[in-house]
RNA sequence: GGCCCCAUGGUCAAGCGGUUAAGACAUCGCCCUUUCACGGCGGAGACAUGGGUUCGAUUCCCGUUGGGGUCACCA
């Protein structure tokens, strides 16, 4: 007996490889073409960590004329959530991050290297397995979890390295024909790679982003084929990473120590190793410590909140780059209207060391984004946000043609107006456009100043006046009630006068909008009207 | 604990042996014919630490400290 009798006993059904050589063959793509993938696990929550690997990637992916694709990792079912496949494409859809191949539903996908999802693959998974063990390079393991867990004691206790490889790793010495047998028995088995390695010897990787990385040689051997038939993460990394013909897997830092185990499993499987680039998290300051963004601690580790709070998906996009390559800031300021994907984005100039998430950076870019938008832009995506989260706003906005004027104050032009940095913030930004205040923020004028300030300027006040001469009235204005026309006089003699003009507008703005700090009073006054604005300021006269 | 990675202002970061150590956010002034926002100008603010190597180290090497990752039939 020989280890193919053996592969053959184990995987009787499994194809000869050749058959998946041949389906899947190399790619033809341009010479520099990358191909990679974004290969979650589908718990229908898309971390915003998750997103910036899909977003890196695919930036890449589209900028080399290459292949980004979405490959469902599934091999856990204990892990399995209902629909978490669609919520992994719909989050991504949202962001514009779609992949150009891979999964599009739950069951179905696009491209010539499916399917997408390990699942499904379990045949070609057991046809490589076979291979492995036909080369003597894998065998079945007998050890039952608490065999193993008492290796593990026996080596806690004796200090040594635990894990099960070398000496330890028993049932690697066992002969052809005792594995035949238990095989035979039906005694329950997973499928262990037989590592070559040792591990007084150092390999060197290469990362994309990390650079030279040095570790001891894998010596563990480790499973490839759990109990259930289907492959742990390593194998199936090797095996669909190999057929999918991904030239880089770009994942999370937090695989970079399995490094030396992938690169062997390539080695011993005969098969040409992806380039990788592991990620750096992204972290988060929890009492002066950095940690990763938690899905259970942190609101904003999941991608659906920013649409919760109404950050444009362009704007979380755009912070996410800003973070992978820092000249990105240079170039948008460069290229205003130009879209992040024209940005020759660089996997080596990602950051080897993980950030932490700031949010206020992330609403200023925000900010940015949005105040690029037109009015109609603004419009339809704060009612879009509306009707979905706000009721209210969803009310006010009801009434397109006035809202458009609404929002388009002060937008439009090369300095556009920059005080919307989320969704949720339209509605405390515009509303005394609606209702009338229900309180109002006095600064110096006070009391029957206010009223005097309120009488003479309804005397003079017209709503057809240009902009200059409605400038002039209110300076008149302030004449009238004794204070200083310019502020420029008022500030070489500050003693001659209670104040200056814009003491009087600012009081003429706060019984028109309720607040001290609003956009261009003259245009504020234009879209409100004459009635809305006279009956406001009448308030005040009486 | 073993192994691995990392370390520049509050935050994100340029920098690759000789620099007045960029820039952005935040912060603080001033300016922009009235507020706020925008924009402009300016201020404050950093190379974790100890040893080497070198004529010279933020930059190279080693130790220390600190932070992070990883040690599963989870990915």
């Amino acid at each position: 007996m020989d280890y193919k009798d053996l592969a053959n006993l184990i995987f009787p059904d499994a194809k000869p490889i050749e058959v998946y050589e041949k389906m899947y063959p190399e790619r033809n793509l341009p010479d520099g073409a990358i191909v990679t993938r974004f290969a979650p696990s589908p718990t229908g929550f898309v971390h915003i960590g998750g997103l910036y690997q899909a977003l890196c990637a695919k930036l890449v992916a589209n900028r080399t004329k290459g292949v980004f694709f979405l490959r469902i990792e599934d091999t856990d079912q204990k892990r399995e959530i209902e629909n978490g496949i669609e919520g992994i494409i719909s989050s991504l859809k949202d962001f514009d991050v779609e992949a150009d191949e891979g999964m599009i539903s739950e069951d179905e996908w696009k491209g010539e290297y499916g399917t997408y999802k390990q699942s499904s693959r379990k045949d070609i998974y057991q046809a490589y397995a076979k291979y492995m063990i036909e080369l003597g390079k894998a065998y079945p393991c007998f050890c039952s979890p608490e065999d193993q867990e008492e290796l593990r004691k026996k080596q806690e206790n004796a200090k040594i390295r635990p894990g099960y490889y070398g000496v330890w790793a028993k049932c690697r010495n066992l002969s052809i024909e005792e594995m035949a047998e238990k095989i035979k028995a039906g005694e329950p088995y997973v499928v262990r790679f037989k590592s070559p390695g040792r591990e007084d010897r150092k390999v060197q990787c290469h990362d994309l982003i990390k650079g030279k990385v040095v570790f001891p040689e894998n010596d563990m051997d480790i499973v490839i084929i759990k109990s259930d038939g289907l492959p742990t993460y390593h194998f199936a990394h090797l095996v669909d990473d190999h057929l999918m013909r991904t030239t880089h897997v770009i994942r999370s830092d937090e695989w970079l120590s399995s490094l030396p185990l992938h690169v062997q499993l390539f080695s011993e499987a005969g098969f040409k190793a992806p380039k990788y680039c592991h990620i750096s998290p992204i972290m988060k300051n929890d009492n002066g410590n950095k940690r990763k963004l938690s899905k259970r601690k942190d609101k904003e580790a999941a991608v659906s909140y920013y649409s919760e709070i109404g950050v444009p998906p362009d704007a979380v996009k755009e912070y996410l780059v800003n973070i992978a390559n820092s000249n990105f800031e240079n170039w948008r300021r460069a290229n205003k209207d130009a879209k992040i994907e024209d940005f020759e984005f660089q996997l080596n100039k990602m950051s080897v060391s993980g950030a932490l998430f700031d949010m206020v950076k992330l609403l200023d870019v925000s900010k940015g984004v949005i105040s690029r938008y037109s009015a109609e832009e603004v419009y339809n995506e704060s009612l879009k946000y509306a009707e979905k989260y706000d009721p209210k706003l969803k009310k006010m906005l009801d009434n397109k043609e006035y809202s458009m004027k609404v929002l388009g104050i002060e937008r439009g032009n090369n300095k556009p107006r920059k005080d919307i940095s989320k969704w949720s913030d339209v509605r405390e930004n515009i509303i005394y456009m609606y209702e009338k205040p229900t309180e109002y923020d006095f600064d110096k004028i006070t009391g029957d100043e206010v009223k005097k300030v309120a009488s003479e300027y309804l005397k003079v006040f017209d709503i057809n006046d240009d902009k200059q001469m409605w400038f002039d009235k209110m300076k008149d204005t302030a004449e009238k009630c004794g204070y200083a026309r310019e502020v420029k006089e008022y500030k070489s003699e500050p003693e001659k006068w209670p104040g200056h003009v814009g003491d009087i507008s600012t009081a003429i703005r706060v019984m028109i909008s309720g607040r001290r700090n609003t956009p261009d009073l003259y245009e504020i006054i234009k879209v409100l009207g004459k009635d809305e604005v006279i009956a406001r300021l009448e308030v005040f006269a009486k």
